[in-house]
DNA sequence: GATGAATGAGCATTCATTCAT
DNA sequence: CATGAATGAATGCTCATTCAT
């Protein structure tokens, strides 16, 4: 009977992602989180080493599951130009979809703390070479024009996380979508994408 | 003589700055700052109302001082090219130069806790109003093409702020200068802009 | 089927004395013992009402059965000498055979807790009043010379208790048996005991 | 100005002495030596690493004491009568007079936990070493008959330390002198002494 | 103003015990 | 009877803040 494992699981999991968003990691209580899960403090303890491993937890499973989304969906596309739009809209749905991950990811992502940090970074990194070997395919395709691939990869990731940092601040955020083709055509004329 | 208050506000505002750049905010001891910068832990408060005004008072401050720089700098270039330009080169020498700066705004930026958050985000906002001013100038004057200010000023922001999170994270960075003309040409090209 | 049942409480307490000789009472987890005993946590509370009641059982079992074991074996001698060297051997012999128990026995006789100390004092006393009985009868018998019986088993059972804590305590402990003779000797000088 | 710190270091060695003794080690909470001491929970770690710290402190400190204070004592004596009754009176009438750190001595001395017991034992190795050497002495100087050295300490100490822990566990002791010359005498005829 | 000893609220974590299965 | 997941009370320790000197 592994289902009410992994559910009690996940919810503990969910319960941090949004108790984390409210309150940041250092401001929020395990107590909240347990109260939020509807368990007691000490179950938390059952499923996690500590409070510094949920957060990690928390990071690997759903970022990594992110990152493993946006790279199977980007192989149905061939050119430079509808990868790029589709990971674009695959990043800005996602985290729409999930507001609270997607404060923990903006406030958390910059800790300190290096064991934390180092964790969170992981499933990142997987995130910035995908956007790198498309953007390095898309030289050699000649498709794009990008003479610094890294630099490329910042301007593309920074558009983006910025987009969010600001929609994740806002009160009152206009819908990602609403933006989504005018990003699509900053970033294209900025890697002077062929085909469209 | 107000000049030793106003030289121990400095020391404990510059001794935070190392103190939250190397343990994060909610990890670095106010005796921690108070011993590096060479007062008592009491001392501190004599200048600061409390941890959090510390933090607070050190983005007004430091952060504010670019801002202003930035501001007076850009007056000299009259081609929004020249502008950006100017912004992009003050931008990364400036957290070249302050390292412990550039980590903690990078960190902290984006703390849960309103009240931190609120004033943190105070003097970024100018810069964002600054940069948007420019990029709708240069709209007006024909010199750039950019359908949303904001998704531009996204872009722009975005980019350097990876950038910067990059060389923050990174344990042997390159210099910052060595990529700035990639992120000019890089720049000048998402907006299409004349004038080179 | 009361056997099985008398099974597993024998190995519940077999285990908890390996336990708590180890890690001593407080540092000791019920789930450590039930670990060892080969059971479920909850079994442990089917057999004994709490941890306490665990350690007061494991005395009154074991310490009561040493008593009983040495009160029999001592009614074929005849002589206070003969009777006293067969406590001492006995003594010696049983713990030496029963390493964790004598190393909870030296632990945790001297407990705070009153209600422990209570129930493990109990099988003592016991002891105690055997060692005084065979002491006065030697007085009465003119076989020895004791002013106080109490300082007499004093003095008798707090050697051997002091040998044991040696032993107990030596990482590389010399077998009891070799010094035997030797506490046999200074026993019966003290008391001044006739017949050899 | 040391004196302050000093006084409030004794006193919460004290009320650790006075809490341990009648809650033993682990069921004593730092805040009720706190109370007791009459200083903040938060004040105690000024003065000690953590509660383990207190206990190590407390034994090294008073029991260090109490060893030099004999040391010194017997020097005034020659003959290994006159030293051995030395040493006999200044142990019963210390633990008379400090009945709450007899009982801590009596109960923690055998803590399980290897850290503990090795800084408790550092003491009383010194005074073992101490007897024996008296024994040793005496043996060579024709005054003492003992076959076995450590056995003749253990016979000692293990008397004197069967006496305190009945006076600690009862509840109307007798004054420890009245019983004094019983033991002096057990003693001297189990070590078949001279110069009686 | 400056100090730093003292404070005590606050919190992560443990573990004996329970109880639904 | 047996299980072991779940509970939640209990506690050692930290650290921002105060205040007597």
């Amino acid at each position: 009977m592994s289902k009410p494992r992994e559910e009690k699981y996940q919810a503990i999991l969910h319960a941090a992602t949004e108790s984390f968003a409210e309150y940041g990691y250092f401001s929020c209580q395990v107590s909240k989180i347990a109260k939020l899960a509807g368990v007691a403090d000490g179950t938390i303890y059952l499923y996690f080493k500590n409070k510094e491993d949920i957060l990690v937890s928390l990071f690997r499973e759903r970022m990594g599951r992110f990152v493993e989304e946006i790279r199977q969906t980007i192989g149905r596309y061939k050119t430079t130009r509808d990868q790029l739009v589709c990971i674009i809209r695959t990043h800005l749905k996602f985290m729409q979809e999930n507001r609270s991950l997607a404060i923990v990811t903006q406030m958390e992502r910059r800790q300190s703390n290096v064991e934390i940090r180092e964790a969170i970074t992981g499933p990142l990194r997987d995130y910035f070479q995908l956007i790198e070997q498309v953007l390095e395919e898309g030289v050699e395709k000649n498709e794009a024009v990008i003479a610094d691939i890294k630099v490329g990869r910042q301007l593309f990731f920074g558009t983006l996380d910025a987009m969010i940092s600001d929609w994740v601040t806002s009160e009152k955020p206009r819908f990602l979508e609403e933006v989504e083709d005018v990003v699509i055509d900053l970033v294209c004329s900025a890697f002077k994408l062929k085909g469209n």
